[in-house]
DNA sequence: TTCATAATCGGAATGATTCCTACTTATAGG
DNA sequence: CCTATAAGTAGGAATCATTCCGATTATGAA
């Protein structure tokens, strides 16, 4: 159920690429992507900023933006968008369901074959779907053990 | 692929439903539930403004988001967050995909037997599902025959 | 018809994100 | 090692959908 790399594998897979496309490689950068590696449960912007203070004190909302930005462009990270509270950050850009608890916002991956649904949706209707976003909304096991059943 | 019941079907039984529950039926609401029953194409709240208005020219968008509000809270409607663009609203509240065409903004239903998921999500995890959010973003069969292929 | 109060209206406040500008720094080439 | 400069960063203003607020209006029960 977890990303099958190890954090820091991930990392320094990150760093090598941001390299290749030329990319300055600066503390705020390598810091931000440490984070998105390591942290499981797909932070938003303000998290990162929080964790990236403990190392880098004076950095700002705007960089940690900026390059989650570059980062989603380039592929490495998806966002998830929710209108009520600030966009998450995924570092697992392969297709999975995201288990959201409505308790502690804590985000999980649940991976699984979500492709057969893709094929049936283009046969049957023509759309040709290029990414998806797949959500389930509920109590996570530790919320759920922690009061009632 | 369409939701089964007929649009002025779907309009008595919200009105009569929130009768019941007393609410009290404005021109504001039945207008707006009006428009949510037989707009297709899961409107915003500017389009649900700007098509209520042609009616009842000095509603204010404060009485969409009350009315919008309300509905969703007695479940009548789903209400899909975006962040880079406006909520849209969603007269079909059960489980189905949302197919969201990213060239002309429209988004479609498709209904699927989405259930085999939340089984194997709860028994493999823990995680106890209560609603999804399961959507595909990509090209409509009207926008891909425009141009291209 | 009267009345209580739910609903509406207009506008201000909010808050995450984006935008703007000036300053700083990482890297490549000499 | 030094320097030039493109790229990155900081800080703050602007944006904009949504929420909140106080004053006014109108629905529906009696
Ligand atoms: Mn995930
Ligand atoms: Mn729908
Ligand atoms: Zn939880
Ligand atoms: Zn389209």
């Amino acid at each position: 159920m977890k990303s099958e790399q190890k954090p820091q594998d991930i990392e320094q897979t990150l760093i090598s690429r941001l390299r290749d496309k030329g990319y300055k490689l600066t503390p705020q950068r390598r810091e931000i992507i440490r984070i998105l590696a390591r942290d499981e449960s797909h932070p938003g912007a303000m998290d990162i900023l929080r964790e990236v203070r403990k190392i880098l004190p004076r950095i700002s909302m705007s960089t940690v933006y900026y390059t989650l930005d570059m980062l989603k462009k380039e592929g490495f990270i998806k966002e998830l968008e929710f209108y009520d509270t600030e966009n998450r950050y995924d570092i697992n850009v392969s297709d999975h369901i995201n288990l959201v608890c409505t308790t502690c916002g804590k985000i999980t991956d649940f991976m699984s074959d979500v492709h057969s649904f893709s094929e049936s949706v283009e046969k049957e209707t023509g759309f040709r779907p290029a990414r998806m976003r797949f959500e389930y909304y509920g109590i996570c096991r530790n919320c759920a053990g922690r009061n009632g059943r």
